[in-house]
DNA sequence: TCTGGGGTCCTAGGACCC
DNA sequence: TCTGGGGTCCTAGGACCC
C-alpha cells in the first residue's frame, strides 16, 4: 500500500480527536446503509402490479392531464386497469425530469435526474406515471418503523434511504453483519412487499458505497481490508460528497479512480482543494470517516419553490406571478406551521431561462410563520433583482427556524 | 425538446462590536 | 489619528445529496 507523503499544509496534528464513543470504538463498529431498490417505482407497482415487468418512469409535472385516462377507469380496481390505458413516455410535452425509473426502464440507459424529453427519445414506450409523494412517505414511514423495532439507532437520509448501527444490537455483529442485514430485509418485504438493498461496513462512507454493489436486493459486506480490492478502482464519483464539478477538477488532475486519488498526498489535496474539503478527500479516499449515526435533527429551513411551465416575465405576466408568488408563501407558511417552526430569515430564489440563478434573503428581527409576514418580507427581496430577464422558477424560502 | 423540488453545508466578504 | 486582531451576524452563491 501506498502512504501518503507528510506535508507543510498537513495541520492534522493540531486538530482535536475526532468524538468516539466510549462503548463502541471505531475500529469494531458495524454502519448500514440501507436503500430502498427503485423507491417510487415499487410503491407505484404495489398499486398497478399490471405494470411489473414493464419500464416504467416515474416523474413529470402535477398539472399532466393525461391522469384523465386512468379516470375512465375510475370504477374498476387499480389493478384491474388494462396496461393500453397508461400514459406514455413519448406523449409527454413540457418540462420535467425522471425521479425513479423501473430496473426494466434503466436498461434502456434512462435513469434519475434526466430530463423526461430526452427519456422519451431513449425508451419512448416507458409508462410514464407522475409523483405521488404523500404514498411515498406513507411507505418511508412503514419501513422505517419495521427497522427501529429491529434496530433502534436509525438516521433518516430521505425518504428512502437510512443508516443504521449495528454496532450494539444483539447479534449485529455476526457473519459481519449480513444475518441482521438479511433480517431487516425479509422484514421490510413482509411489512409493505417493496425490497431493499443493504451494505455494512466500519463506517457510514463505506457503508453506502457497499449498498450499491448488489443492487436489487443485494447483501455486501465490506471490511477495511477490502479497501484496495472493492474500493480503490471504483470512480471517484462513487464517493458520497464527490459530484460533478470536483470530479471533473480531479479528471483534469489525472484522478479517475478512488486508488489513484489515494495515491496523492494530502498536501496536494489541500492545495487544489482547500483546507477542509481536500483532507476530507484524502481521508475518504482512504476509507476513513468517524461521522456518528445521527438519530434526530432540526430543520434549518423550509422552502416551496416552482418551475412555470413556460418562461414568465415580471411585467407582462404580472397576474400570474402574483397568484404563484402568493401561493409559495401560503404553501411555505403552511408547512411551518404544520411542523411547528417560525422563522426570521425569508428568502426568494429566481431562475432565469439561462438556469442561472440567484437568491436575496433579508433577517427580520422577529419570527414568523404567518403568510402575509413572509410575502412582505419576500416582496422585498423581490425588488432587489433583475427583474427585466425571463425566467422559469420561482422559490421561497425561510430559514432561522426555531420551534414555536 | 435540455435540465424538478426539497434540503444541507461551506466559503467569503462586509458590517459591527470589543 | 492610525492601527491591530478577534468574534459574530448577515448575505450571496455554489456544490452536493435524495
Amino acid at each position: 500500500m501506498q502512504v501518503p507523503e507528510p506535508s507543510l499544509f498537513d495541520e492534522e496534528d493540531d486538530a482535536p480527536l475526532p468524538a468516539r464513543s466510549t462503548s463502541a470504538p471505531a475500529t469494531s463498529r458495524r454502519i448500514a446503509h440501507l436503500d430502498m431498490d427503485a423507491f417510487y417505482a415499487s410503491v407505484e407497482l404495489l398499486r398497478y402490479p399490471q405494470l411489473q415487468g414493464l419500464p416504467v418512469v416515474i416523474g413529470g409535472s402535477r398539472r399532466r392531464t393525461d391522469d384523465a385516462l386512468l379516470k375512465q377507469h375510475e370504477g374498476l380496481p387499480l389493478a384491474e386497469i388494462p396496461i393500453e390505458a397508461f400514459p406514455l413516455l413519448k406523449d409527454y410535452t413540457g418540462r420535467g425530469v425522471i425521479t425513479t425509473a423501473t430496473y426494466p426502464a434503466r436498461q434502456f440507459g434512462v435513469g434519475s435526474a434526466m430530463g423526461l424529453m430526452k427519456a422519451a427519445k431513449l425508451c419512448p414506450q416507458a409508462i410514464l406515471l407522475p409523483v405521488d409523494f404523500d404514498e411515498y412517505r406513507r411507505y418511508s414511514r412503514r419501513f422505517k418503523e419495521v427497522i427501529l423495532e429491529i434496530a433502534p439507532v436509525m438516521e433518516d437520509r430521505g425518504v428512502d434511504e437510512v443508516y443504521i448501527d449495528f454496532t450494539e444490537v444483539p447479534g449485529g455483529q455476526r457473519e459481519s453483519g449480513r444475518t441482521l442485514a438479511r433480517l431487516i430485509q425479509k422484514s421490510i418485504f413482509e411489512a409493505t412487499g417493496l425490497t431493499c438493498s443493504i451494505g455494512v461496513a466500519p463506517n457510514k462512507l463505506l457503508a453506502k458505497m457497499a449498498s450499491e454493489f448488489n443492487k436489487p436486493k443485494g447483501i455486501s459486506i465490506v471490511q477495511v481490508s477490502d479497501l484496495q480490492e472493492k474500493i480503490w478502482p471504483l470512480p471517484c464519483r462513487k464517493i458520497n460528497g464527490i459530484g460533478p464539478k470536483t470530479d471533473e477538477k480531479l479528471q483534469a488532475l489525472s484522478i479517475s479512480t478512488i486508488g489513484e486519488l489515494a495515491a496523492r498526498s494530502k498536501g496536494e489535496l489541500v492545495e487544489r482543494f482547500g483546507r477542509s474539503y481536500g483532507a476530507w478527500l484524502h481521508e475518504a479516499a482512504w476509507g476513513r470517516d468517524e461521522r456518528p449515526v445521527v438519530t434526530e435533527s432540526e430543520p434549518v429551513s423550509v422552502s416551496r419553490e416552482t418551475t412555470f411551465e413556460r418562461d414568465l416575465h415580471a411585467v407582462r405576466d404580472k397576474a400570474e406571478l402574483a397568484a404563484i408568488f402568493t401561493s409559495l408563501c401560503e404553501r411555505v407558511a403552511a408547512d411551518l406551521q404544520r411542523k411547528g417552526y417560525e422563522g426570521r430569515t425569508i428568502g426568494v430564489k429566481l431562475r432565469y431561462a439561462d438556469f442561472k440563478s440567484v437568491t436575496r434573503d433579508q433577517t427580520l428581527d422577529f419570527h414568523t410563520a404567518d403568510a402575509q409576514a413572509i410575502r412582505h418580507a419576500a416582496g422585498l427581496c423581490l425588488k432587489r433583482v433583475d427583474l427585466q430577464r425571463r425566467f422559469r422558477l420561482l422559490g421561497v424560502r425561510v430559514g432561522g427556524l426555531r420551534k414555536v
